[in-house]
DNA sequence: GTCTATACATGGATAGAC
DNA sequence: GTCTATCCATGTATAGAC
């Protein structure tokens, strides 16, 4: 594995258990192992790792949207695998998406973090959007965008809880009655 | 005003706006008026002053808690009444709620600060809990600590998602549902 | 690509005068 | 309670050798 990747990967387990401006060079020079002048190099300054990561998390978020669109033909079905996603990245509550992490602490994002972050944020919503929108029954009647809206919120702010508590069954029980009326839903179509 | 509580105003909004690692002594100077020295007079260390905000955000948020059971006699109000709460907290989109700045950053917040957090976040799941006990509509079927951590997940959520976008529209989209929810089974109570 | 060495600013914190 | 002055550690970043 790449020196870089392995900047990136500490980076970001870094970012999401702390926070942007919680960790420092000098935290990544004992994760990788390298002088900090070397993660210098990499990355000239923390502003162009931090639009790195988000980057990668993007990127890797929409291959992992792909893969659910090619595994899962249903609403339902797809937007209980897109709730696995963020179940998985609590990490045990001890993370929360990269995402999430940026969004709390905006005012002392880079200005192209921010974007990126944004930019992030739109694409699950819009991913959503379109879900819902296959979803057509009674359970939710809402207009498609809000209720992508309000189930974005529910998954990103059942992290946050977790993560106060350092404890994922709080995920686990925030989710529970979307998942329920989703089932019941599904049982019915 | 004391200067004792300016210093905390200008700390609760640089926490809720950057997170408290991305704001320091220097900034409070700046904000209050008054030299570092006199900041480490009233709060020794920056454990000392997170630990005092977090402190006075709960104790203000239970009052606001009593000022809303005292205003509303229904459970549907007095959830609407919460909401009203997490949606001021946003100013204007700019802010999130403290526990939910503090939270995202756990694993660097002192001891008592990190304690003193999951206690504000008990609180507000222990009144949402006793407030959907109350609330026994076809709606909302499941056990009422599920709803609650479901509740309370989606308020701060769209917290988060609207701080991302620094756009408080995205916060009412993401309750809009839940809104109409109550409503309906408002009418029918 | 990685290192040592270093620059330079900032961060939290204290001493002691007023 | 507030100030000036200062300490010392840390943070980001760069120069230049290997």
């Amino acid at each position: 594995m790449s020196t870089r990747i392995q900047i990136l990967d500490a980076g970001e387990q870094l970012a999401r258990a702390r926070g942007l401006e919680a960790f420092s060079y000098a935290d990544l020079e004992k994760a990788v192992g390298i002088r900090k002048a070397s993660i210098h190099h990499h990355f000239k300054s923390k502003a162009d790792l931090a639009l790195a990561l988000i980057e990668r998390y993007s990127e890797r978020f929409a291959d992992a949207l792909r893969d659910i669109e090619d595994a899962h033909v249903t609403p339902q079905e797809r937007l209980r695998a897109f709730t696995g996603l963020y179940r998985d990245a609590l990490a045990g509550g001890e993370q929360v998406c990269l995402c999430v992490a940026f969004a709390a602490g905006r005012e002392s994002l880079p200005g192209t973090v921010a974007l990126a972050t944004r930019s992030f944020q739109e694409m699950a919503l819009a991913w959503l959007e379109v879900t819902f929108n296959e979803l057509n029954t009674p359970e939710f009647p809402d207009d498609p965008q809000d209720e992508a809206a309000a189930f974005l919120a529910l998954l990103e702010g059942a992290q946050i809880m977790a993560r106060g508590a350092s404890d994922p069954a709080l995920f686990d029980a925030a989710i529970r009655p979307f998942i329920r009326r989703l089932g019941v839903t599904g049982l019915k179509a």
